[in-house]
DNA sequence: GAGGCTTGACAGATCGATTTCCGGGTTTAT
DNA sequence: ATAAACCCGGAAATCGATCTGTCAAGCCTC
């Protein structure tokens, strides 16, 4: 392996002069630097990223934890994470929690012992220990998928995405109801306080499979909804809202087994407008998030508490409007 | 922060016995180890991984270098690694090439110097100037996705599944043919010279799009598919194949929105057989490539390579066969 | 009880960068 | 001409771990 001293040793001048010269902090005679550059350049020079992440304690790496990644609606924002992060010249260090909020610990833990500069989480739920983790030990870090007191947050307002498909249902004159999803979740609770503050009876909104939504890849959703669909009859349109489009789709194919017209009958809502409501048949209505927007904003706002060393300051919360996008299933 | 002297001078030993507890590399009293780990837990030490790198030079870091991370065959298989990956300590530090040769270099150059104990690769072509350094610099390295010789590989013979779509293709009766991706491709050879070994014409084999189909989400596809059928009368039934199913998708949907019927008039199979087949309507045909064995294999067989330091071995190659998923489109 | 062997633990070198401190050489001001 | 201010660049300390060399203590064996 090629070192710095290396360098410094062809170049005839001291370790120091080269790192000056490759991070740029400091003054160096126009001679002296052209010769160092040639030398790193002929010997194709790279410095070694764990010495001067111990030396620095700046690693230009951030931890991206999600709890998901087959959905295509992370896949989507991981994407965006990526580029944004690689233009700026950090890398990604990728973690999957599974929604546990063991693993989210775990894992926490152990990228924290890696250095790295900053965290983007997709954390799960409110409950996450993390959070006070975040709080307590001051690790710069964004939260994304959720809103929380005391932590920067680029999000899209669950709670008023619900609140949206429930005023859509409403208009529609549905009256019976259920979410297919985790009862504590924000968008539930849009959902729910919308339908009630118009009349709605309580009894006529169901919550169905509340804690395992992140294994929610289609078989999931499907057999849970084919499960509940089968025991209950419909007998008034029903309005069903998903935690998320793979789980809508299940949903959908569920319905469709079982003979229920869609939208006639039952209509359907997703969450997230990833490409998958575009690609099936009926189209799946959705809330839409906008991916690449949430993940640019994240990045940015994280590299700018790294790079402005602005720990203390006020959190910042960027709150984007969720849009219902509506389409053939409702 | 918490370091290993911290944890030495609370337990009244030594730095290198903390370290021998914690790497269980050599024979420690159990009473001073009791110690030792009694502070670790109770000052929650987690020893600086830049530290450790540095001084053993092993990071348990895998970088993981892929060209699309939106394609749900991608995240799939990176869904996979990074699960297995964990199991097994390391974490993994991810870079989305986006198919650029240029991007695979650079971000190449980038994870060595970050220390990575090995990588993972899924390469666009088999130009990439990366194979090249992987043979040369012998960094510990296996390629999904394709078969190079001299490199370890673990990956499904694309050629193969071309064969199986030619095959099912040439059992139906078909005698014109289409294929939508790039020419170089593995699974266009395998697609084409079983259609002229079995007697095809070569004119009647055409290539649609060819240089980029890594932007291949769903519009790109669509476009690229409607444009060609508008301008091309199909006279007899069009077998299609497509490089991936987010492709073959976008030939779906364009075929129908130009009132082509499917399968009568055009038989399409898709390639990866992602959750997107089974999801859409008609379902999609497609080679089905085992997500989950790839990510897991190329996993092990590259720790299994870092761990027992074997570098000059013999190269191992992991094929998998694909097997054709017949559905509706076909 | 002396010599040989194993085991446990320490001090100190090392990994490859960054960064501080300081001295020598130039330029500018008086 | 002398003092002051400025630039450059080198030597050495530092970051937080790992790992080697060394020595002391404990246990046999004869």
């Amino acid at each position: 392996m090629i070192t710095m001293k290396d360098i410094a040793r062809k170049a005839g001048v001291s370790q120091a002069t080269v790192s000056r010269v490759l991070s740029g902090t400091a003054a160096v005679s126009p001679a002296k630097r052209a010769v160092v550059m040639e030398w790193v350049r002929r010997l194709d020079f790279e410095p070694n990223r764990s010495a001067r992440s111990l030396a620095a304690s700046r690693s230009h790496l951030i931890g991206v934890m999600l709890p998901d990644l087959v959905n295509p609606y992370f896949s989507e924002i991981l994407s965006h994470i990526e580029r944004s992060a690689a233009r700026s010249g950090y890398n990604v260090i990728l973690a999957n929690s599974e929604g546990s909020l063991r693993r989210e610990r775990e894992i926490f833990k152990s990228l924290k012992a890696r250095q790295v500069d900053g965290f983007l989480a997709g954390l799960v739920s409110p409950d996450s220990p993390v959070l006070n983790e975040i709080l307590k030990q001051r690790v710069r870090t964004v939260v994304i998928t959720q809103d929380y007191e005391g932590i920067d947050c680029v999000s899209v307002s669950h709670f008023q995405g619900g609140k949206l498909v429930a005023e859509h249902f409403l208009e529609s004159g549905i009256e019976e109801f259920a979410f297919f999803g985790p009862e504590g979740d924000e968008k539930f609770l849009g959902f729910r306080d919308t339908l009630l503050n118009a009349g709605a009876v309580e009894e006529n909104i169901k919550v169905i499979g509340n804690e395992d939504w992140w294994l929610s890849m289609l078989n999931r959703g499907f057999h849970r909804a084919r499960e509940y669909l089968a025991s209950h009859k419909i007998d008034r349109r029903l309005g069903v809202m998903a935690v998320n489009d793979p789980f809508a789709l299940g949903v959908v194919h569920a319905g469709q087994e079982l003979g229920i017209r869609i939208p006639k009958e039952m209509a359907v809502v997703g969450f997230d407008d990833t490409f998958i409501c575009v690609n099936t048949r009926p189209t799946l209505s959705s809330v839409s998030q906008p991916t690449e927007e949430i993940g640019r904003l994240a990045v940015d706002i994280l590299l700018k508490r790294i790079e402005s060393n602005a720990g203390g300051e006020t959190d910042r919360h960027v709150c984007l409007e969720p849009r219902l996008v509506h389409r053939e299933t409702s």
